[in-house]
DNA sequence: TGTTCACATTGACAGGCTTCTACACAGGCG
DNA sequence: CGCCTGTGTAGAAGCCTGTCAATGTGAACA
């Protein structure tokens, strides 16, 4: 339901805000968009390091992050882990943010 | 253009990146709702200070974040500030969101 | 089979930024 | 001038980001 339709409840709000927060950081955005543009829609985590200035750890964490928002999914494969994006979520936060026609839909 | 398309770019992500970080926080997200959905797509300060257990300073300052972030604008009319949405922002990040037909775009 | 190596995560910590409140200031109306 | 509305500033508490060190998991090889 797009936050301009009617007034988001508290409990939604707190939800969606944590997911932005997770989108908040530079480099959790280019991480998913690399994870959701990658060929077949799967990125380990070998291949995201590289593509930053950052250590192993720092990376892990911010993944960790987008992981806990539900904005991502990973599973272990043998050696490396798999990751990727979850559209569910990205849908939600994308119709959140769409404007109903007119701007606004009822009262 | 959805960052599942294509790898976003540093500039970009940061520029996105920013705008998600105005909501990242639950009063921004409700702010910024009840501005969108009130009648006539306009409201002020005061009903929205009544709407918090917050301060009035604290208000201003969170109307403050997503009036840089380009979310929102306002305007002084006599007494009191008017405050709408500006629905190309909205639009501009619902877009970076969404999802290819087929999760990915190219290669 | 046991060791060694590579991959990835977790924990602890320093530095910086954000959030919130209290007080004080500017702008308009009666 | 007195009052109301809304904003700006200063300061404390809390959270986030990034790195180093340590742990866990699975594969390869003697």
């Amino acid at each position: 339901m797009p936050l301009a339709a009617e007034p988001i409840g508290v409990d939604q709000a707190a939800e969606v805000a944590t997911a932005f927060k997770a989108l908040s950081d530079p480099v959790r955005v280019r991480l998913l968009s690399l994870i959701a543009s990658h060929p077949g829609g799967e990125a380990y985590v070998n291949n995201l390091i590289a593509a930053f200035d950052l250590t192993g750890p720092t990376i892990s964490h911010h993944l960790r992050v987008l992981r806990e928002a539900g904005l991502i999914g990973c599973q272990r494969r043998g050696t490396w882990v798999y990751y990727w994006v979850v559209p569910t979520m990205l849908e939600r936060l994308s119709e959140v943010l769409s404007i109903p026609a007119g701007g606004r839909a009822n009262d």
